[in-house]
Order: C-alpha cells, then structure tokens, then sequence
DNA sequence: GCAAGGTC
C-alpha cells in the first residue's frame, strides 16, 4: 500500500463488532492489523496501515452495537403523574447516551481526539445513517476540526470495501432525519395513550391477569397495537362466521387398478334445489364419459434464499418455535460463527458469493453430507442459481451457514433444529426444482363435468435435502379419451363452509410484513409483547387469540370510531419519513402536522374514554362500585312481569354487557326481553304506554348507533317493550340482540374490515342467539320474541312446538314451501347440530316414524357423508327421513328423490347401506 | 412504569 505525505489517523466507526472485525479484516487483508481493547469489553479497536487515495492512513476500526443514544422526555415529564399526557405531544424531549453505552462513548471520545477523519461504516439503511449522526455527535463535541465521511457498502465482500472507502461520501442527514421524526412521534403517542389508558383502566377494573394490578401497564404503541388488532380482527371474523351449507356431487370409479375420486367442477353449490336437480340429471343418465386425458410436467421450486422473516415463519411452521425464540437461537448460533448475520431481509444472494464454497463445506455431514457432494458433482446435474426473492437490504447476505458442524455438545434440540435448517435451506435453494408428472382425467356425466388427477414424482431434487417440504403423489389409473364407464358410487353430499383459523404466528408475521409493521429485527419483539401485556395468548398450535384485555381495548378505540388498531396509523408515517429521507418534506414540517394530529386524536379520545369503559365493562367487573354503578346493576323497573304477575321486570345490561329487560324473580322466572344490539343507550322514562298490559309499562328512551340501524331509522326513540312497538321489534330483527352482533352483520358481503362480533366466548342459545341460557331454557320461546333465525321462508305456525326426541330443544312448527310439499307441517330441531326432523302429519299417525331412534341414525349416516371435510354448524342442519323418501335441506325443504345406488325412493345415495358394497 | 429501533 503506497501513500504520500505524513500520515493521518482516521476513525472507522462501524454499527457492531461484527462488521468492525469484518471491514479492518478486509482493509488489511488481515496484514499487520492489531487489535486492542476499548472501554466496552465488546467493541475492539482494530488498527493497521492503509492508504486513500494516495493518502497514507492509519485505521482505527472500532465499532459501536447500535444506537448509541435513546430519546426521552425531560426528567421533569418522565414520572406519569407529573403532567397531563396531552402535554407529552410538546413536552422538550432530548436525546441522551444512556448507562450502559457510556463505555462505548468514552472509546469513542478518546480515539476521535487523536485523529484528524471520521469514517462511518454503519448499516446502510435509515437506521444506520441515524445512528452516524448519533457518532458524530459525540466525536465533533470532543474534536470540532473532524473531517467527516460516509462509507457505502452493500456487502462485506473485499472488492466492495475497498471501493467503498476510495468513495468515500457525505452521511445523509435527511435519512438520519426521518429516523429522529419516527422516533420522537413514537415516543410521544406510546407515552401518552400508554399512561393515559393504564390511567384510566387499571385500576377501575379488576382485570383478572397474571401481573399484580399495580405493575400492570396497558400500554400502546404504533406497532404492538396494530399488532393486537391483526389478532382480535381474525378473531371477530372467527365469531361472526356463520355456516353456510353447501351441496356438491362426488363421484367415484373403482376399477382394476384402483379406485379415483372424480370431483365436480362445479366446486360446490350453496343452492339445494340446484344441486339437486343436477343430481338427479345425473342419476338418471349416470354414464360417464372421458372427455379428455392430459399430460403436463410440473415443477415444485425450492425456496428463496433465506431472510429472517422467513427463517421465522418456518421455524414456526416446523418446530413450532417462537418468533422470539428463533431470534435467540440464531443470534447465538451467528455469534459462535456457525451462520450469517441473522437480521436481514436480504433473500437474493450477491453474484460475488462463492455459493459452492459454502456447500463444499457440508459435504462431511453424517446426514446431508451426501446430498451436499451429489449436488457438487456436475454430472448429477442438480445444482441450479439460487433464484431471486426481490429484496435487498443493501447490508447483510441471505441467512447462510458460515461454518461446517456436525451439532456441537453445547447446543440444544433448538440450536441444532435452527442450524439445520439454515443448511438444508441453503442446499436447497441452490438446487434444481422437483419435477413431478401430472394426469388429468375430465369426465362428463350427463353434462356435468368431473375431473381427477394424478401425479407421480419424476425426480425430488431439492425436496431430497428439504425434508420440511413434501409434494404428494397419486397414482391414477390408466383412462383413455372417450371411455366410457359406469360410476362406481355417485352422491350428493353437503357440508358447511368454516370459519378461518386463528392466526398462526407465521400468518401475523406476514400480516406485519405486508403492512409494514416493524422491521424484521423488531417483529418479535412486538408480537412477545402482545403476550407480556396480557393481550393475547398463544394456545398450543401456536395460534393467537385476544385476551378479554386485548380485545377490550380494540373494542373501546373501535367504538370511538378510530382506526388506531389498524396499521393506518403506522402507514402514514412510514409515508411522511419517506417524505423526509427523500427531502420532499422537512422533519419539522412532519412532525408538526403529525403531532397536531396525534394530539387532536388523542384529546378526543379521552372526551370518548366513556367508550373505553364500556367495552372493559363488556369483560371486566368494576374495581369499586360507586352508588350510581350499584343501582344501574339493580336496573331501574319497567313493568310488572307479565309472566309470573310477581316481580318487576328491569332495564340493565347483563354481564356480557347485552342490555335486556329482565324479571327480577331469576332464576324462578325468565322471562326476558333483549333489546336491539345496536342500543348505544337505554334510559327508563316517567312516560307509560297507553296499550300494553299489565300496566304501568314505563317507556324507554332509546339511542341507537347510527351506523348500526338502517339510515330510515332514527338513532333516538322513546319506546315500549310491551310489545306494541315495531320500531323496536324490526330493529331487534335487523340488528339481533347481542349488544356487539351490530347492523354491519346485515351488509352484503362483510369484509374483513367490517366484521361484525360477538362479545363473549360463551356458547349463545341456538334459539335466540343470547347468552346466558341454552336453546332448552330458552325464555323467548314462550314470550315470543322474533330472532333471526326464525327469519326464513318457512312460516312459523303460531309457536307452536314439540320438544326434540334427540336432544330435548324446542322444534317450532313450521310449513313446507316447497313445490311437493307446499303446506305440509313440519316440526324441525332449533337446536345446534342436531338434526331432527318430523312431519307433522306422520306424528298424528301414530308417531312411529320419526323416533329418537329414526332422528340419531339418520344424523349419524349424515355426518359419515361428511367425511370429515366440514362439521355441521348452525344452519347446517338437514335430516333425511328414512321411511319418507324425502330429504330436508338445511332449509327445512322437502325434496323427493331416490337412491343412485340401490334405487330405494327412501334415501339418498349419500347414506346408502350398499353405497361401497 | 410509556414507544420503536438498533444490538450484546
């Protein structure tokens, strides 16, 4: 290395230990560096002899381990009661190195004192030009005359260091910028909805959680609450569900090869009376045809090159480890050399890397060792460039092994699982895809088309070292275009859509991804605090549900009618600091006019902490009950029961927060009426309604959501419950009585974004839809009450109902509408999942065909039908009548028909004792 | 006692 003149002493800074070592390593080509202590045991001082642009240098490569300095209110503001938490949006804030870096401070000081150029080498993204400014910070305040400059790499490889520091740049204080914008508006909204809501819920509620109420902290952030509300969406959607049954035909050949499932390509139909005639077009002309036979090659592609998001998610998915915990393990495993840098969200390798160098590396492995040499020898032909996942974070390769192990003896099940997993997908990716070949056989019966396919793996390739992954194969016997043949079985079968499951720990890191949600540093950390707070829990499939506490508080925002739950909030500024590390906005401009937003949220929010209440009121006791609280849970009087002519009946909310009309003689009288769910207040007026009897009936003034009714509707009514009122009978049908099952379950197509809910766990009456009861203790049976399952096409007759031979419910009478049946009665089963079904005319002769015994098995040969691709829900049900020859749809209509199999007029296909006989 | 972002 050739320089001129007297040499000078520059400082390299570099973000962490790791990348010092790396960048003085490479500069020196590991000639003549010598390493000394600094103050903080971790971060070493490289030195060595180096020269710039002829300038003859002496390198001082040390290292810092991230920010260096955190940012936090004035110590007059730091204690909560110290100020109103709306004072927290101008509060003077100031950025200070905290404790435990004041080691690396010291280092820093000493050294730039004694140079005359600062080099920063931190990560090249927004977060690492931040924390360059936080270095220059403490340098220029011990050495004004620094010359200071920028190093830009986008990896630790020798040529790009090199060029790197021959061109050298200016740090860009407008990245470093949007980092200060980010952090101060974080700091201001957490602190101040944090203190403000733990404030104001701690300790009015007893909220039943492991943490000591006095340490519990309710707190709120940009990223942990749209984290919770990913969780509690799914989770409503989840209760909001309502079955649906659909109708669809399978057909099945068994011939001397084996026996193939042909599947209609209709999918399924959620119409009977359609489905049904094509089956019976079907039956009647039965015959099938092959239509056509094709043969295609398919490929299965072996994975990306591995970013952490998605080490994480496949963790989850194999091993079932925590996002957080994945994060431990890979840390200690990069930290003992074993793979790379475990924090990027680089998933395309550099065209630099030397991709066999680090498979060679594995061939002395007892179990993928082989696989790894198989891969290196060309004639095999198995090796393939890695393919490109689109992203690249400019600092940090994809997660790769760094060095051969066999499993060393301090690592736990975890550690070698993670290591293994880094390899295999290593291997992997530089793999050739699996091939597989595919048949597809289309049939038509009767018009109706049917396929089946087949597929039989060529070669594995890849999925020879990915163990994680599989690709079934069939085979599929041998149908050649224009066959025909008899259908070994054809059946008409029904089953009822499903509701999603819960989040996984992988689907919320893919929310978080696709929303910008922290980084993929940080999105375990925000997901673990979800279950540090108390606002979510994971069960054992690792799958999350909202605490009554998380779900709570996202109802509360909700009903205030803000999004802070959503990842909106997060979006914006992520906009607004894209704004200022593009120079288009300044930091002052965003944030004034985010700030001045934030607050005017925040300050309306807590006008609204009412919401808030009620909602923790939904799930949690009040910690002390004032007087007021008293007589509201006592309820104030309506009328005398009309039922037992003994007590008063009540306005109060029960413990689900439902508001109802309830007779104080509970639990000897349950006479109950509920009150539209879209009810937002109820108070019991002097004003008595003129037709209702017994009276005095006391009307009551309503308030209602107004987007929970119909626009027709006014949000404010004075109202009866005695039963002249139609207002508040049509509300109660549109709007159902659970205080959270609002109006918005009555649009259309509900969206994710409009789901409605439910607001408890416990299972609701299949009768009336309220909690508290079940169908068999039912009191709207007797008093009357409309719901909404009764809302179908069938009339109900005059309430009249028998109880049901299997599980007891109550079964309204009801009357047939159907084109063979139109005004025959029929008593059917309210109940959930059962499926018992009467005619009533078969009851007034002799009652012998319908028996518990009829009503069981038939149930029991239905759900075989199912073949465990759906279980029956609510609205689910259908009941064939064995002796009848009719079957009853969900809907409760009849409709005749006849068994493919045997012929009997008696049954369908679907439940035919000889249907694979 | 509050956030989210670095990293050990």
């Amino acid at each position: 290395m050739s320089g001129g003149g007297r040499a000078i002493n520059v400082l390299s800074v570099a973000e962490k230990p790791s990348v010092a070592k790396s960048v003085a390593t490479l500069l020196s080509r590991a000639q003549g560096m010598r390493v000394r202590e600094g103050r903080s045991r971790y971060n070493k001082i490289f030195e060595f002899d180096y020269s710039i642009r002829g300038q003859h240098c002496r390198m001082l490569v040390t290292s810092v381990t991230g920010h260096l300095m955190e940012l936090d209110f004035e110590e007059r503001f730091r204690k909560w009661h110290s100020c109103d938490p709306a004072d927290l949006y101008a509060a003077p804030v100031r950025k200070f190195v905290p404790q435990d870096k004041m080691d690396i401070k010291r280092t820093l000081e000493e050294e730039a004192r004694r140079c005359q150029w600062l080099v920063l080498w931190l990560d090249c993204d927004r977060e690492g030009e931040n924390i360059a400014f936080e270095v220059i910070d403490i340098c220029t305040a011990v050495n004004c005359n620094l010359t200071i400059k920028r190093a830009r790499f986008s990896a630790l490889i020798e040529r790009e260091i090199h060029d790197s520091v021959q061109n050298l740049v200016e740090p860009n204080q407008w990245f470093a910028d949007a980092v200060d914008a980010r952090q101060e508006i974080d700091l201001r909204i957490g602190a101040s909805f944090t203190r403000f809501q733990t404030m104001l819920l701690r300790d009015a509620f007893v909220i039943d959680s492991a943490a000591d109420d006095r340490n519990l902290v309710l707190s709120y952030g940009p990223c942990q609450f749209p984290t919770l509300g990913f969780v509690v969406e799914r989770f409503w959607e989840i209760q909001s569900h309502e079955p649906e049954e659909f109708w669809t035909i399978n057909c099945s050949h068994r011939s001397e090869e084996g026996i193939v499932t042909f599947n209609w390509m209709r999918g399924h139909l959620f119409d009977y009376t359609c489905a049904a005639i094509i089956y019976e077009m079907c039956v009647e002309e039965p015959s099938a045809t092959v239509t056509r036979v094709r043969q295609q090659e398919k490929f299965k592609y072996p994975p990306h090159p591995l970013s952490t998001i998605e080490m994480e998610k496949r963790a989850s998915r194999y091993f079932r480890m925590s996002s957080e915990h994945t994060m431990k393990v890979s840390e200690e495993l990069y930290q003992a050399g074993f793979i790379s840098y475990p924090r990027t969200e680089t998933d395309n390798f550099s065209a630099r890397t030397d991709l066999h160098a680090i498979a060679q590396e594995q061939q002395g492995h007892p179990v993928w060792g082989s696989y790894a040499q198989r891969l290196l020898d060309p004639s095999s032909g198995l090796w393939r460039n890695p393919s490109n996942g689109g992203h690249d974070d400019k600092a940090h390769p994809p997660i790769h092994p760094t060095k051969f192990s066999g499993g060393e003896t301090n690592w736990s099940q975890d550690h070698h699982r993670l290591y293994e997993l880094v390899v295999r997908h290593f291997l992997a990716c530089v793999s050739q895809p699996a091939i597989g070949a595919e048949t597809t056989v289309d049939i038509d019966i009767a018009g109706e088309q049917f396929v089946a396919s087949g597929r039989v793996i060529i070669a594995k390739n890849y999925l020879d070292v990915y163990r994680f992954e599989s690709w079934g194969g069939s085979v599929i016997p041998t149908y050649v275009p224009g066959q025909q043949f008899i259908p070994t079985t054809l059946t008409l079968d029904s089953g009822v859509t499903r509701p999603p499951p819960l989040l996984s720990e992988a689907d919320l890191l893919n929310c978080m991804d696709k929303a910008g949600i922290g980084t993929d540093a940080t999105m375990h950390d925000h997901i673990k605090k979800l279950l540090d707070r108390f606002y979510a829990t994971k069960d054992q499939n690792m799958r999350f549900s909202p605490t009554n506490l998380g779900e709570a508080l996202v109802m509360g925002y909700d009903d205030m009618g803000y999004k802070l739950w959503k990842p909106n909030l997060r979006s914006m500024m992520e906009f607004d600091m894209r704004a200022v590390s593009e120079g288009s906005k300044t930091k002052a401009e965003v944030l004034e006019t985010c700030l001045q937003q934030m607050k005017a949220c925040f300050v309306d929010a807590r006008s609204s902490k009412q919401k808030l209440m009620e909602a923790m009121a939904v799930f949690f006791e009040r910690a002390a009950r004032t007087a007021r609280d008293e007589q509201h849970m006592m309820g104030e009087v309506v009328r005398l029961c009309g039922l037992c002519h003994q007590s008063n009946m009540v306005l109060k909310r029960n413990r689900d927060g439902n508001l109802m009309v309830g007779c104080l003689g509970f639990p000897q009288c349950r006479n109950v009426v509920w009150l539209p769910g879209s009810v937002s207040e109820a108070v019991v007026t002097a004003n008595i309604c003129n037709s209702c009897r017994p009276g005095p009936v006391y009307m009551i003034q309503f308030k209602f959501r107004r987007l929970e009714i119909p626009p027709n509707y006014s949000v404010d009514h004075l109202g009866c419950i005695g039963g002249c009122d139609d207002t508040l009978q049509q509300l109660t049908e549109i709007c159902g009585t659970g205080s959270r099952m609002s109006a918005r379950a009555g649009a259309p197509t509900p969206s994710s974004t409009s789901v409605h809910r439910t607001n408890s766990r416990q299972q609701a009456c299949s009768n009336c839809r309220q909690l508290g009861h079940s169908s068999t203790s039912c009191p709207s049976v007797t008093s009357g009450t409309r719901n909404s399952r009764s809302r179908r096409e069938d009339q109900q007759d005059g309430g009249l109902s028998i109880s049901c031979n299997t599980c007891g419910a109550s079964c309204p009478l009801k009357t047939a509408n159907t084109a063979n049946n139109k005004g025959r009665k029929f008593y059917s089963c309210q109940s959930e999942g059962c499926n018992f079904f009467v005619w009533e005319d078969s009851l007034q002769n002799g009652g012998g065909r319908h028996g518990a015994n009829g009503g069981a098995s038939n149930s029991r040969a239905h759900s075989n039908s199912l073949g465990g691709r759906g279980r029956r829900g609510r609205g689910g049900r259908g009941s064939n009548n064995a002796t009848d020859g009719t079957f009853v749809s969900a809907t409760g209509d009849p409709v005749s028909g006849r068994c493919y199999v045997c012929g009997d007029p008696s049954h369908f296909a679907n439940v035919c004792p000889n249907r694979y006989a």
